[in-house]
DNA sequence: CTAGATTTGTTCGTATGTATC
DNA sequence: TGATACATACGAACAAATCTA
């Protein structure tokens, strides 16, 4: 512990700010102020050292920290240089995750927000689908009742989430798409090692194609009641199903290691 | 010649991923590998040098790396070198703000949420809140009281939202929590701008420390029923308010300026 | 297809600021 | 106060990637 009694414990150590947050700050200004887009490219480092007047390592480590934040990417050769990149939807999502990482989740909250979220989004998305979606909804149903079919079961479970991330597409919510894009990765990721046999599995699928099914209509009809009917009960069975998935495989862990043993990773 | 005719050119342009950020992942794992936790600290930069056998700019260019994302800080003196930090909630909700920046955002998505997510945090900690937790919902009741009687309209709105969370805190989901979290980030920017003059803040304050008091009551009796229904009440006033408030700020920016100026920043 | 030009990626050496003892 | 240990910053070089003639 610090020892300081007179003066005002300073909670803000006031550490100088490095020469290449000051620049990074700097350039994601010039950025936003001179409203460059996606493949527009910033002074190169000869350029920006001038600009600056610093050195190369300084410049290297501002640019490193955009890279790092998705804003550019860097490109060898002439004409290269730092590159403006779209937008950074998975820097944000891999921060996210980087997050949960060193927290507990289980299936169960992952649901207690899918089943709020999904409802939403498909109400939202009442009346917004556009032909194509509605062809990339059953061109999924299709693949789904292939892989089904095939016994493929772990890759089924993966492809039905695909249907949820084509309503996200479709919703002018980007808030919403955005968590429920998020939400559907963790079950993929969670659903990965999990997908060994498993008696439901084919009753799980078939279920699922019948909600997916059940929804496309009601989509077509514009039925923002059965939407939310269809949707509610297809996340309360995804859940009820998961959670048995979690039990059996937490006790083949348990069974299959000496307890103190790690989990996988 | 014939460098490579038979093996299949790969389409991905396979450019050598650079040693700093090889680097960078190679740290990231031994952090998770080793469990370090917050105040551990990594090899200082000449440790580092000698493990990977590279130069120094290379290793500043992979601790940067993580410094952005919020793994380390970095220390100078004796002792120093780069030090674990707790854990990175900002950087994910500043680079999921940074996502949401060019997207265009208003207060209707953000209630489209916030009712249904608010809701299960309530349901949530019903049970769970302790002694120090009421009494940090009922200082902050008393500090709303306070901002509302000296007429600090916008300080009120802060301070109500800190409320929320408080709630959050005290949640075991730590997804929903970090949503209602960030959320509420959004409302505090979202209202900072828009909080002039308006007759509805004293009967919006007056509603509000109301909702908090009867949520106070329903947690103390933990009667989720009632939690539900109060919160989603509440939201959906809070919504009502904050349209109004949107709206009057639109109008009087269209007022003041010509067709075709900026929004401010 | 090779050769050269341009720009990032990496290295080494050195000097300065900063915090601890 | 000075000495020590460390990050921060500078500058000059070379290596590798990539575009163009």
């Amino acid at each position: 512990m610090s020892s300081d009694a007179t003066m005002t414990e300073a909670p803000a150590p006031m550490r100088r700010i490095k020469l290449s947050d000051q620049i990074a700050e700097d350039l994601c200004r010039r950025i936003a102020r001179e409203r460059l887009g996606p493949g527009d490219r910033l002074p190169n480092e000869a350029a920006l050292m001038r600009h600056y007047g610093c050195a190369k390592g300084t410049i290297r480590e501002a640019l490193k920290s955009l890279e790092v934040q998705g804003l550019v990417t860097m490109q060898s050769g002439p004409n290269g240089g730092p590159e403006i990149r779209p937008i950074s939807v998975e820097a944000a999502a891999r921060q996210l995750r980087r997050f949960l990482h060193f927290q507990e989740l289980d299936f169960a909250q992952v649901y207690a927000l899918r089943r709020s979220l999904e409802v939403q989004l498909g109400l939202g998305v009442v009346g917004r689908l556009t032909p194509q979606d509605f062809a990339r909804l059953e061109a999924n149903i299709a693949e789904c009742e292939a892989a089904n079919a095939e016994g493929r079961r772990g890759i089924g479970r993966i492809v039905e989430v695909d249907f949820h991330d084509i309503l996200c597409d479709a919703s002018d919510n980007p808030l919403l798409a955005f968590m429920c894009r998020f939400l559907n990765s963790l079950l993929r990721d969670l659903v990965e090692f999990r997908s060994e046999s498993l008696t439901e599995h084919e009753a799980f699928g078939a279920h699922n194609l019948a909600s997916h099914r059940a929804l496309v209509c009601a989509f077509r009809a514009e039925d923002a009641d059965a939407v939310r009917g269809e949707m509610h009960a297809h996340m309360c069975c995804a859940e009820h199903f998961m959670q048995r998935l979690d039990a059996k495989f937490r006790t083949d862990l348990l069974s299959a290691r000496t307890p103190g043993a790690r989990a996988a990773e």
